[in-house]
DNA sequence: CCAAAAAGTTAGATGATCCTAAATTAGCTT
DNA sequence: AAGCTAATTTAGGATCATCTAACTTTTTGG
């Protein structure tokens, strides 16, 4: 039997073993801990707990506590991306405060589509962290560290490809796309101008990004 | 017992409790159109009906049929409102196909705050109608009449000037499309073929459209 | 090292939503 | 007006996710 799609129950049961697996280190998550989580009583929790072992999303040893298996932390990963992508729309295109973000995306994260979810992400830019700083994995359930090195500071390779882009202003985001600077473009023959501007190629296209955009994108070396 | 935020289920109920009374001109809703609308079994209508007639949101006489009372009404028209402001949005705003954006609204709808509901609402500035054309219903459950006459049935008519399109479909609406049948377009010069279609003119364009997709498209005579 | 406390599980129930099969009612048709 | 048919409801279950109460296992502290 494939993993359908898990109901949303199931879903926040993921979360919950995920974030306390995560909050002891790697160590397997107690039922008490995992009901504080949730809300929800202890004899709840192990009832879950069993049918996620027989479903395979989780190795869970009675009276000792359950750890993610391969596939229960896919999915527990692909719940986290869904619901750190929404805070972040929520603020950034729907004017959500800080504070109201995490109560609408545990909301609508259980309803969103593959299809959505992957609008919203090219919407933002394939942004790599949410509104509270956290990593937002990837589709495939990677939580990667993100690149680090701009596109400013590469100047000195020959090329590079883009990885991500700061996802803060939306202007930036229209005026990168323009330039065809997007996740996954390859960009060539780097060199910094006495202007502070960066000279550069995106297919044949040659283009002066000024540093302040340079400094927002983030690159990984060819 | 207030009436707390109805579950899903119940929001669907009163959807097709709507559609299924408007369809018939205001008279009472039976239970096999709405299964048929659902995909549920006649008996889980004739329970929920139980239910509903309840909480007062239906009027409900057994083996008669059931018409949303005031209530039930207002909490109707919320769902739609809801649901055809996500089609919108999906459309203007994430880039989603005029044939994708029904059964995607239809997994949101029921995730949808108030607060993201006004957010979204602002967003769009206010619209009145969704891509198909049909009206958006006020907060407070007000809505513009929408069309009923049919293309299908406007054949004598010189001229109609699409107002909107049955949306259930992806297919038709693409065919639609492709034809440039949209909320909108002005159709000219139908007439009634003999296989069953609709001989017509969108623009400078001459098409054949059958009866089928004819009778789901509604138009205002111009 | 053993008994009390803490943590966890089993048992049994509830409410929401759905189902199939069987009974009932309403509406035609002759 | 009797009976057939189509629509509807009743009866009886199933599943999911939850609860409380009662029982069991593990941990811990003297």
């Amino acid at each position: 039997m494939t993993v359908k799609h898990p109901q949303p129950a199931l879903q926040d049961y993921l979360k919950a073993v995920y974030r306390v697996t995560a909050a002891r280190g790697g160590g397997p998550a107690n039922t008490k801990a995992i009901a504080a989580e949730l809300g929800v009583s202890q004899p709840s929790v192990s009832a879950m707990l069993d049918r996620m072992a027989a479903e395979g999303l989780v190795d869970y040893v009675h009276y000792a506590g359950a750890t993610l298996s391969r596939r229960g932390r896919r999915a527990a990963l692909r719940v986290i991306r869904r619901h750190r992508l929404l805070e972040l729309y929520l603020e950034r295109f729907l004017g959500l405060g800080w504070d109201e973000v995490h109560a609408e995306a545990e909301l609508l994260e259980h309803a969103l589509s593959a299809r959505v979810e992957a609008a919203i992400d090219d919407a933002l830019g394939h942004p790599a962290f949410d509104p509270h700083g956290d990593p937002i994995p990837g589709v495939d359930g990677s939580l990667k560290r993100p690149e680090s090195r701009t596109l400013w500071d590469s100047h000195e390779s020959g090329s590079a490809r883009v990885a991500r882009v700061s996802d803060a202003d939306p202007g930036l985001l229209r005026h990168l796309h323009s330039l065809g600077i997007v996740p996954g473009a390859t960009v060539t023959g780097m060199r910094r101008e006495s202007g502070g501007a960066l000279r550069l190629r995106v297919g044949r296209r040659e283009q002066l990004l000024g540093r302040e955009a340079a400094e927002k994108v983030y690159v990984s070396v060819v």
